[in-house]
DNA sequence: ACGCCAATAT
DNA sequence: AATATTGGCG
């Protein structure tokens, strides 16, 4: 008799379902607005922005991970009373008014991800609206980018200040940072390549010839940004927006991702701008890259232009 | 309404 | 420390 309990033990164990399978359920139980105006701390993720209508982007970052994207409750508001929030709430419009997002935090890949748009619109339409369009990172807003532009431009000032002066030979990111200037959000900045032509103004470079792809054909619908043909990688971008809960006692929420330790490199690409005709708009970029741990900064950069 | 910036708040 | 928010201005 014991051995069989042994072997029940095993069998049990053997069926439990991944954590990744988990995760999803019990961020779906509730609607994050919901969680959020009912003061439920468990309550993670952003809050849709009351859409009077039904805007295009800006919420909806339940989705999961790799595995199964099909259940997905794609409008969390958006849908109307109809199936994310439909869970039987009633006039939970409310509150929802006056809610917060929590803060975003900026992972080495979605930074990686703004600055190809960056870099692919072109300095002069690399407007706080454009690049949050060409990411179309759902839940990414306008100002979260226009934020993060704010100060990223203060870095490339910086940058461009030290590489005339005399950091010439020596303008690798690392060492750009250390130069103790600003040392505020120059890790992130650092963990990727500023493409050169952000330092040299008013030189017309050859990157992009984007045709202003308006990724904004995805916004009728939900999901993220599924990129071109085979690509699989997005699926961490996924990922860093999923859950934006956990918080910790900061009130941040972070994800399981690139905050812990995980260098990994995965392929460096080039934006996509063929569309793959299947439907889902082409957004542009796909590539994930250099990785950081910001628990001990190490930030490993390699890179196309990488003069290595 | 958007964008830019500096200052300030969290 | 890293983001968000605000206020003043084009």
């Amino acid at each position: 008799m014991r051995e069989e309990d042994s072997n029940w033990f095993s069998k049990w164990e053997d069926e439990l379902p991944p954590p990744e399978e988990l995760m999803p359920l019990s961020q779906s139980l509730i609607t994050p607005d919901l969680a959020l105006a009912f003061n439920i701390p468990s309550a993670h993720h952003q809050t849709p922005p009351p859409p009077p209508s039904h805007p295009p982007q800006s919420t909806a970052l339940s989705s999961q991970p790799n595995s199964s994207a099909e259940f997905d409750s794609p409008e969390l508001s958006g849908a109307g009373g109809g199936g994310g929030g439909g869970s039987g709430a009633a006039g939970s419009d409310e509150p929802a008014r006056t809610l917060k997002r929590p803060r975003l935090v900026w992972t080495p890949q979605l930074h990686k991800r703004f600055v190809d748009a960056v870099a692919h619109l072109g300095i002069k339409n690399a407007v706080p609206k454009t690049i949050m369009q060409l990411m179309s990172v759902d839940g990414l807003t306008r100002e979260n980018v226009a934020s993060h532009l704010q100060k990223y431009r203060l870095y490339l000032k910086r940058m461009q200040g030290i590489s005339n002066n005399g950091g010439a030979g020596n303008n690798s990111p690392a060492a750009l940072s250390a130069s103790g200037m600003d040392p505020a959000t120059d890790h992130l900045f650092a963990t990727s390549p500023v493409p050169a032509h952000f330092l040299h103004p008013g030189r017309p470079n050859s990157e992009h010839f984007l045709p202003f792809v308006p990724v904004a054909a995805m916004q009728h619908h939900h999901q993220m940004p599924v990129v071109g043909p085979g690509q699989h990688h997005h699926q961490q971008l996924q990922q860093q927006f999923r859950h934006f809960g956990s918080s910790p006692p900061n009130g941040q929420f972070e994800n399981p991702f690139m905050r812990q330790s995980q260098p990994q490199v995965q392929r460096i690409g080039t934006p996509v701008h063929s569309s793959n005709g299947s439907g889902v708009p082409p957004a542009f970029g796909e590539d994930l890259e250099s990785a950081t741990a910001t628990n001990g900064r190490k930030v490993l950069t390699l890179f196309p232009t990488g003069d290595d």
